[in-house]
DNA sequence: ATACTATGGTACG
DNA sequence: CGTACCATAGTAT
């Protein structure tokens, strides 16, 4: 189809959106391409061809979850917090604290 | 067409 | 609050 640009295209576009201490759920994002492909934009992220250019890092889950990072999800943590997102780390697993504080409106 | 997945939501304890 | 199970959407092979 024209399909212009695959799904995995888009997710690309919008995480370049997403301006440094924010983040955004799976969810918004695949909602803002207009539909429920959560699964669909993590996995372009895996795809993801510049893991760096795009801030997939910014990526967690609608529950708070910070979920899996290419680089490895210790990596994506520590970024995050390093934006100045606050993570609340518990033993082995973290979580976003104020997630919908700290969520990036498109 | 089939399998897999960086998810989401609901249910149960 | 934590864990479990199911449903949904899209890509890759």
């Amino acid at each position: 189809m024209d399909s212009n640009k695959s799904f995995n295209e888009k997710c690309y576009s919008l995480l370049m959106q997403i301006p440094r201490g924010k983040v955004v759920t799976y969810a918004d994002i695949a909602h803002h391409l207009g539909g429920k492909a959560y699964q669909a934009v993590g996995n372009a992220m895996a795809s993801n061809p510049t893991p760096i250019i795009v801030p997939c890092h910014r990526v967690v889950n609608s529950n708070g979850a910070i979920g899996k990072f290419a680089l490895g999800t210790a990596k994506k943590i520590a970024l995050l917090k390093e934006e100045g997102i606050l993570i609340d780390e518990h033993k082995d697993s973290a979580k976003i604290v104020n997630l919908d504080k700290q969520r990036h409106t498109f």
